[in-house]
DNA sequence: AAGACGAAAGTGGTTGA
DNA sequence: TCAACAACTTTCGTCTT
């Protein structure tokens, strides 16, 4: 089917777009002198004053709370921000609905009136967000999405959503999209597959909004590497860790002779964990190491040759039995 | 009978003119 | 926009254990 998708790009290519740390300039004026303004959280160009970073966090110094009276003196935060609460966690609350009975009518009905604009700034768009990370946060945890990258997901999905890249698209798939992009790029990466089964989406149109999003709010996706996948397959076929360590390591010797780049890394995980069944005397058949990868037997096969002939694994897989 | 193997044809995405 | 291309899939017949 081939609908993964996955940038290929050579070995060498992936080292230097790792390597690369570009001096930081200002976009309008090219100035690389900056003013850290640690109260208002900024960096502004010391050249033409323009604001290039906001929400930076402050360096100043932190008090330590000894007794409950310090609290309010030294304390400068509330709650920690979430991104994976429609309102980062801070939204105000008027009113709850016992205070509403010990206060006087007059002052009732004032507070009613407050609820209600309160209840009519939060927008459309805070609606769609909070319908949208709810099912986030229940894919997510079906998924078992590690915390950072669901915080990662749920930041994606606003910044889609205020830029109104949702509208026309169903939100579950930018959900999905911004779940899959979030994935890999905390090198946690899920399948395609797993997503879209998750969220009974098409893989295709999920595909299809991932690169939507990542092109118009500009993230950079590396590709997936064979070690990312590697430990989560293993696991689910119940190997032991001494198979685990064999497919690592023939995953990295793999790597440096190069016979990996341009190969799906899906493909080339499956056939390490796949030859490191056979060595180990663990075995699994190819058709159970190929359902778990996502990829066929076929592929399997044909990595596995390659790694094969190219690493020279053939005594090896010959061992007798322990 | 199950698993492994390999050939051949088809699919969907990328690339370069 | 279209053709060439590489990776991968599907399907199917054969071989091995």
């Amino acid at each position: 089917m081939g609908v993964e998708i996955e940038m290929v790009e050579s070995n060498k290519e992936i080292n230097q777009a790792k390597e690369s740390n570009p001096v930081r300039k200002c976009p309008s004026c090219k100035g690389t002198e900056f003013i850290i303004d640690r109260e208002a959280g900024e960096t502004i160009c010391k050249k033409c004053g323009s604001v290039i970073e906001e929400d930076v966090i402050d360096y100043g110094q932190d008090w330590r709370e000894f007794s409950s009276d310090a609290n309010q003196s030294k304390r400068r935060t509330g709650n920690p921000l979430t991104f994976t609460k429609h309102d980062k966690g801070m939204s105000t609350k008027i009113g709850k609905s016992g205070d509403m009975y010990k206060i006087s009518s007059s002052d009732r009905k004032r507070f009613y009136r407050l609820k209600k604009w309160q209840a009519r700034i939060s927008t459309a768009i805070e609606r769609n967000v909070k319908y949208a990370l709810a099912e986030l946060r229940r894919v997510g945890s079906f998924l078992n999405v590690p915390h950072i990258a669901m915080e990662e997901a749920a930041k994606i999905y606003r910044t889609a959503a205020e830029k109104g890249l949702v509208r026309g698209r169903s939100m579950e798939s930018v959900v999905a999209g911004a779940l899959y992009a979030a994935c890999r790029r905390h090198r946690f990466p899920r399948t395609l597959e797993e997503i879209s089964s998750a969220f009974a989406l098409d893989k295709k149109e999920i595909g299809k909004t991932y690169r939507f999003i990542c092109r118009e709010i500009g993230i950079r996706i590396l590709p997936t590497f064979p070690l990312d996948y590697v430990y989560r397959f293993a696991s689910e076929l119940k190997l032991s860790p001494k198979t685990i360590s064999k497919a690592v390591e023939i995953i990295n010797k793999a790597q440096d002779d190069e016979i990996t780049s341009g190969k799906g890394p899906m493909g080339v995980a499956a056939a390490a964990l796949y030859v490191a069944t056979l060595i180990c005397n663990e075995k699994k058949t190819q058709r159970e190491v190929a359902d778990v990868a996502g990829v066929t037997e076929v592929t399997i096969r044909n990595r596995y040759k390659e790694l094969i002939d190219k690493l020279n694994l053939n005594g090896e897989i010959t061992a007798p039995p322990a």
